[in-house]
RNA sequence: GGGCGAAUGGCGGAACUGGUAGACGCGUUGGACUCAAAAUCCAAUAGUAGCAAUACUGUGAGAGUUCGAUUCUCUCUUUGCCCA
């Protein structure tokens, strides 16, 4: 026997696979298709442990879905726009083309390593031309269907990055790369009108069976629908203002309203413009972030005006209005009203202004002379202090009965709001898409037309300027259109405009036309299983379901309305971590274990502090390099190893010695391959085993109910178990007539987790290669001996192999005969028993 | 504060529709081989008691439904994620 070189095994087979373009992929009507898609990869550098779990998932599934005759697309490309590159290449001086490319170059290697069945023919890359071509070609349709628009708009604004960052974005009031303080900044912006979606956004995940619930619950929450009342407050005072329009989820809560509070950017505002005092409140406002989280945690600041608000169900009433930093212009109408005892935001500004706080809701547990005391009272309850409304249930009848009566008081009108905003897609960035509009003297936007498309990105230039690089180009931001001169926009679109809608392209990788053609797409989408992290539930969900509805919409060429079929989220890839004395990080290339202590590889004095588990990333130093592993134990052992700890949607915990024993069992399997194989070549005179047959059946069955299940985590199991079953029965049994059909079988089941050791295990006994999935019969699956279980008042007592289909009376007999089981019958009387068939028998017995 | 999920040996985790809890792996222990070590192979491995056969306990805690609950229902504890 000699030792299993994976080297030149797996580079054979990798190269074997490519030369005879195994996983290429064409139109084939006569088969059913399944496609395959993985999240692509932004090129960063290399490959992290995160892509080594997502993409053997995936390869798993397009593997066995190949081997069961569907005819799989399963594709990779690049995420290639993006902030990173610019920064790299402006500190290294180079181009963030080269620099990305280069990467591409890299992680493509590494990807092939893992033998990974993709057809890389349909290879794209987001920052190439004739990728970006048509994305500009979609934004004008979008601009041409009304769905793109531009506005004025504050943002967040990095300081450090020089650049608009989205809500999501902003974590903890920083920029999530920065880590800088976000500003609030006015800019001009352009916008895709998602949020006219959102109803058919949250409608269409009613349709998503297969996808988690728990993205499923965060893109509803994230739409936010919310039912409440838009109110027309009177208003009194020494201004021109006679209406200001609220909206509400809470009207029921209108005997408690004590102030009016106004976005800084209302349209009132317009009487204070010249206010020194209100510019200077302004200003202050924009310290505050504009995120939702941001306004909830940062302090409550007002400032008076000179007006008053009458309450409508109660017009002598009359309270103050404020301008006060946690209204949003682009949340309701830009005026909530204020009731204090019901909501801890306007609690904390009453406390600050010294407004009244009334008491409208008790909790059930409270009498009528409930009062809000220490903090804001939101729960549910009964409404008192409310005149007629007094007594009614809070919320869900109160809030209905009080929108009914302002309506029938034509007071206000109930109304569904969104908590999804439109989607700020402008960045001032140079790596990106270039936005194809351009403007005349006077600032109109100007479409780019189609034919002068694709607007291309500019190349060798300055990166090191402040701001956005491409406002300085002033040689390319002049263009001449029908004979006119215009200036372009210098705005690059969000790298998340790129990657909704990757997963058409891969259908017409090469069209020239137009960004897919209608035969590829009609054939190839939507996508049967989309996998990736669940880091990307809303975002990049959410905007790809948009995309499709987007492209729908005024088409009626184009059918999809949803782009994933089913969705499954992986589990993040985590390690250890470990400190020094000092608190610095340490890798684990750097520790050593020495008995219960771990310690520093080149100073044993030095302990070593181990942290808990945590995902692997760069700034808590607990990586692991896949190339490196990939090369010390070859990519099936990996493969193996990455899928055997944890089911694939939970989180994995990298161990080293997890790694080197699946590599030890590559290296025993194939020993026992090599037994398997002399034990076949000998071509004495054998028998028939069953038990090999039965064995075989039942293995396969369980392997394709734990593929289809996703329990790729059992599948490695099952394939030790085999492993162990087939050990033992090579001694015991040796050989027997059926052992290569068999064999053969579970080679087929194992090839989709370790696909090169698949292969060499096939040709080695000179068999072609895996054709296909092997079957399983289901009256195999069922013994003709059965063990039965014999429980005893609910206690398991015995465990009997009887005849299968035995009848109660029958087994009984037995029992009675039974030794032990008669034992606990001795002397009782049977009351009642309970008999499961073929599986278990329980008696009651007076005792 | 709200929403969703999770909790099973020393560890990661199995368990079909309510029907033998702990598959499989890691670790640990003992043994074989070896001058020795590594590697490899064999065996044991939930806890308690017992030489043993065996018995009792046991799936975060408490209750409930059931002949029977890791699985279903309720309450609680801890924890993770998302939103605030």
């Amino acid at each position: 026997m000699e030792r299993y070189n994976f080297k030149e095994v797996e580079s054979k087979w990798q190269k074997t696979w490519e030369n005879n373009k195994v996983f290429s992929t064409i139109i084939d009507q006569r088969k059913e298709k399944f496609y395959c898609l993985e999240m692509f990869p932004y090129p960063s550098g290399k490959i992290h442990m995160g892509h080594v779990r997502n993409y053997t998932i995936g390869d798993v599934l397009s593997r066995y879905k190949k081997l069961k005759g569907f005819n799989v697309l399963h594709p990779m490309g690049w995420d290639a726009f993006g902030m990173p590159a610019e920064n790299a290449a402006r500190e290294n001086k180079l181009d963030p083309k080269d620099w990305t490319n280069s990467n591409i170059k890299t992680m493509k290697d590494q990807l092939k390593k893992l033998g990974l069945s993709l057809d890389w023919d349909r290879e794209i890359s987001t920052c190439n031309e004739d990728y970006y071509k048509h994305q500009q070609t979609f934004f004008l349709e979008l601009l041409e269907k009304g769905l793109v628009y531009r506005k004025e708009n504050y943002v967040n604004w990095d300081p450090i990055d020089q650049t608009v960052l989205a809500n999501e974005q902003v974590i903890d009031g920083k920029g999530w790369r920065s880590g800088a303080m976000v500003e609030r900044k006015k800019l001009n912006q352009w916008f895709f009108n998602i949020s006219k979606f959102s109803q058919d956004l949250l409608d269409g995940l009613e349709g998503l069976e297969t996808w988690p619930n728990k993205v499923k619950t965060m893109q509803k929450n994230w739409i936010g629908k919310s039912f409440g009342c838009e109110i027309n407050f009177e208003i009194e005072g020494d201004l021109p203002v006679e209406n200001i329009k609220c909206f509400t989820t809470r009207p029921d809560t209108l005997f408690g309203f004590s102030f009016l509070a106004l976005s800084v950017d209302h349209e009132v505002s317009k009487f204070y413009k010249d206010d020194e005092n209100f510019l200077k409140f302004k200003k202050e406002c924009s310290k505050t972030g504009t995120t939702e989280e941001a306004i909830a945690v940062g302090d409550k600041i007002g400032f008076k005006t000179n007006l008053f608000a009458k309450n409508p169900l109660k017009p002598d009433e009359k309270v103050p209005v404020y301008f006060a930093n946690f209204v949003l212009m682009d949340y309701g109408f830009g005026a909530v009203f204020g009731c204090p005892g019901h909501d801890q935001r306007d609690f904390d500004f009453a406390k600050k202004y010294n407004l009244k706080i009334k008491t409208v809701v008790r909790p059930y547990e409270e009498n009528e002379k409930y009062e809000v005391k220490s903090k804001a009272y939101a729960g549910p309850g009964i409404l008192i202090n409310s005149d007629f409304l007094n007594g009614l249930d809070v919320p869900k009848i109160s809030v209905n009965e009080t929108i009914k009566i302002l309506e029938q008081k034509k007071l206000g009108k109930k109304q569904v709001n969104f908590r999804l905003k439109d989607w700020g897609v402008s960045r001032q960035r140079y790596w990106g898409c270039p936005i194809p509009v351009a403007y005349d003297n006077s600032g109109n936007v100007k479409p780019i037309p189609k034919n002068m498309l694709p607007v291309k990105l500019p190349e060798n230039i300055d990166l090191s300027v402040k701001g956005n690089p491409l406002d300085k180009q002033t040689k390319w931001k002049e263009i001449i259109i029908d004979g006119k001169k215009y200036t372009r926009e210098t705005d690059t679109l969000d790298t998340f405009v790129c990657s909704s809608w990757y997963y058409l392209r891969f259908c017409s990788p090469k069209e020239t036309n137009y960004g897919f053609n209608k035969e590829d797409i009609d054939y190839w989408m939507p996508v049967d299983q989309y996998i990736g992290g669940v880091e990307h539930a809303i975002l990049h969900l959410l905007y790809s379901r948009f995309f499709m509805k987007a492209i729908n919409y005024k088409n009626k060429n184009f059918t999809i309305t949803e782009p994933f079929q089913s969705l499954f989220t992986q589990g993040m890839v985590c390690h250890e971590t470990y400190k020094d004395d000092n608190n610095n990080w340490l890798s684990p290339d750097e520790i050593e274990k020495k008995d219960n202590y771990v310690v520093k590889k080149n100073d044993h004095s030095k302990i070593v502090k181990v942290g808990p588990s945590e995902s692997m990333s760069k700034s808590k130093k607990n990586v692991i390099d896949p190339e490196l592993i990939i090369n010390n134990y070859g990519a099936d052992s990996v493969r193996l190893f990455i899928l055997s700890d944890s089911p694939p949607e939970k989180d994995v915990q990298w161990s080293e010695q997890g790694m080197v024993s699946s590599y030890k069992f590559i290296q025993k399997l194939w020993k026992l391959h090599c037994d398997i194989k002399k034990e076949i070549s000998l071509n004495k005179e054998n028998i028939f085993s069953d038990k090999l047959d039965k064995f075989t059946n039942e293995i396969v069955s369980k392997i394709t109910f734990n593929l289809e299940k996703f329990n790729y985590n059992v599948i490695v199991a099952n394939i030790y178990e085999t492993y162990n079953f087939l050990t033992k029965f090579i001694i015991e049994s040796k050989n027997s007539k059926n052992l290569k059909e068999n064999y053969l079988k579970i080679i087929s089941c194992f090839s989709p987790v370790i696909p090169h050791f698949a292969s060499e295990c096939f040709e080695d006994l000179q068999v072609k290669e895996v054709i296909k999935w092997p079957d399983y019969k289901k009256e195999l699956l069922e013994n003709n001996e059965v063990s039965f279980v014999v429980q005893i008042n609910g206690k398991k007592r015995a465990l009997l192999k009887v005849r299968k289909d035995i009848s109660e009376t029958e087994l009984l007999e037995i029992i009675k005969k039974d030794k032990i089981s008669s034992k606990y019958l001795f002397n009782l009387k049977i009351k009642k028993i309970i008999f499961v068939k073929n599986r278990l028998i329980n008696i009651l017995t007076d005792e």
